[in-house]
RNA sequence: GGCGGUAUAGCCAAGUGGUAAGGCAGAGGUCUGCAAAACCUUCAUCACCGGUUCAAAUCCGGUUACCGCCUCCA
């Protein structure tokens, strides 16, 4: 039985999905006028995360994420650079691909962008003007917040008090056009010179919650079983998002709501946004650190919890991830000389599948990947101990070695043996190595070190092991 | 001010009533010609105060500190 952490109850709950076996989630995807920092990217290892896990779990999962891809800040750049938004979009939804997959995360099995569904903002309007839930003003569209009876529920504040907040930052010209403040705008019409489509109110372009609740009904239906995204979207953009589809459907707009912890950067574990200008993006520390390290680092911390991006915690992750990678290594290594025709241990049978028992059990609850991943060391232990017995049987070796990359791959990690790229210097290596074997049998270790040191100064790695020296090349 | 979230060893972090998982770093040891890799051992009374209980990091009350949302933001 899966929980889950529901934002709109504050509590955790059982995972029920609406069809039995299949799960449609959808999750907020960025507004494509940058490089994505680090903080975006841990929301879409998060949740590419949940999704791994569901699918592992035996779960079909579709999987819907937008691009924003009308903003003022794209028709900003556009500007800035003389190109038009569609091209600015392009550009970093491209960039955004090759982020992503460098961090392993699954493609979306869509990612819907609002000028391909400008049609449909439209007729959702339409239907909530239609309904009374929404007003023309100027050539702009409000949605009347008050009359949305479940309005603030997600983000537990009463009408009143988003009204205080509300009122004291409104500006004149806003205030003319709204008859409440805490009504938001789901059509704009568009400023001279702005990019802009035809609708019934005027020339303008979407508000900026509307694309979601559009997309997300679109898509998956009136009732999703998942939403998901960054607590700072919880409010407005959520709350509006539930107000919008509700009202026009007439149905529970989505069974569960997830909300990832921020990256915070810092002493005082600041918060890692754009406006603050406190970001580091993928594209520029994906050239000095492994892009699998970042991806473990992410991947193995609660999606609800912060995580504090250091050089410190950088380097952790790394040595746990080395750690695994290592014992995945050394079992690959072994198997070279273990026991081919020995059956799998009927005690090794057990323990595989009671470890793999436990790593469901720690996952089931909210995505516990501490927990998970403590299972996961726990392996390495064990898959290190039965590398270093006397006779090791192949087909355990094997099994192990499938047991750690069936768990690791849940977060997005593939274990491999380091020994895959073959370069054109193998031979030249291994006729150093061979030398090395020579002098070391001649007891002449003032020779078999300087080749060893040698090897060393150029990325190679020398393992003394019982059945001969493993070499790998240093990453 | 309202709402939400944190506070456990040098660091990361589990643990929701029965006497502190795991990882990193550190210390000692085994293996090794030396290393590397690996294994073994070792390392905390849980922000503070008060209460409930035979028993609390875990429950209740209070205090403090930090973070986030309430405005674009994953």
């Amino acid at each position: 039985m899966i929980q889950l952490y529901n934002t709109l109850t504050n509590k955790k709950e059982e995972f029920v999905p609406r069809v039995p076996g299949v799960v449609n989630m959808y999750v907020c995807g960025p507004t494509v006028y940058n490089y994505i920092h680090i903080g975006n990217a841990r929301s879409s290892i998060a949740f590419d995360t949940v999704r791994r896990y569901f699918e592992f779990r035996g779960y079909h999962v579709n999987y819907v994420s937008n691009f924003t891809d009308v903003d003022d800040k794209i028709i900003h750049v556009g500007h800035e650079q003389n190109i038009s938004p569609r091209a600015v979009a392009d550009k970093y939804i491209e960039a955004f691909y090759e982020d992503t997959d460098a961090l392993n995360i699954e493609r979306a099995t869509l990612n819907p962008r609002v000028m391909d569904i400008m049609d449909d903002i439209i007729a959702f309007v339409e239907a909530l003007v239609a309904k009374g839930y929404a007003y023309e003003s100027q050539g702009d569209v409000y949605y009347r917040a008050r009359k949305f009876k479940n309005y603030g529920q997600l983000s537990g504040q009463s009408v009143d008090q988003l009204e205080e907040g509300a009122s004291e930052r409104i500006s004149t010209v806003e205030a003319l056009k709204k008859e409440d403040p805490l009504d938001f705008a789901l059509w704009k019409a568009a400023k001279p010179g702005e990019i802009s489509w035809d609708s019934p109110w005027s020339k303008g372009r979407p508000g900026w919650h509307i694309e979601c609740s559009v997309m997300a009904t679109k898509y998956l239906g009136a009732t999703l079983d998942i939403h998901a995204g960054g607590q700072d979207l919880e409010f407005p953009h959520h709350e509006n998002e539930i107000a919008q589809s509700e009202a026009k459907t007439g149905q529970k707009f989505a069974n569960y709501w997830l909300h990832n912890g921020f990256v915070t950067i810092g002493d005082d574990d600041e918060k890692m946004s754009k406006s603050l200008g406190n970001f580091v993006t993928v594209h520029e520390l994906i050239k000095s650190v492994s892009p699998q390290i970042l991806r473990f680092f992410m991947a193995t911390t609660q999606y609800r919890r912060p995580i504090r991006y250091s050089q410190a915690n950088l380097d952790e992750a790394s040595a746990n991830l080395k750690k695994i990678t290592n014992a995945y290594q050394n079992a690959g290594y072994r198997l070279r000389f273990a026991e081919p025709k020995k059956a799998l241990e009927s005690n090794m049978a057990a323990y595989l599948q009671a470890k793999k028992a436990a790593f469901i059990q720690a996952m089931d609850d909210d995505l516990n990947v501490q927990n998970g991943i403590t299972v996961v060391y726990e392996i390495a232990k064990e898959v290190n101990v039965y590398s270093a017995s006397t006779a090791p049987a192949a087909a355990t070796l094997i099994a192990l070695r499938t047991l750690l990359q069936e768990l690791l791959q849940i977060f997005g990690i593939k274990l491999t043996d380091g020994e895959t790229e073959h370069q054109n210097d193998d031979q030249q290596i291994e006729d150093l190595i061979a030398q090395r074997d020579v002098a070391r049998a001649q007891r002449d270790f003032a020779r078999s070190d300087a080749l060893r040191d040698e090897l060393k100064e150029r990325g190679i790695i020398l393992e003394d092991t019982p059945q001969g020296t493993r070499w790998k090349r240093n990453e």
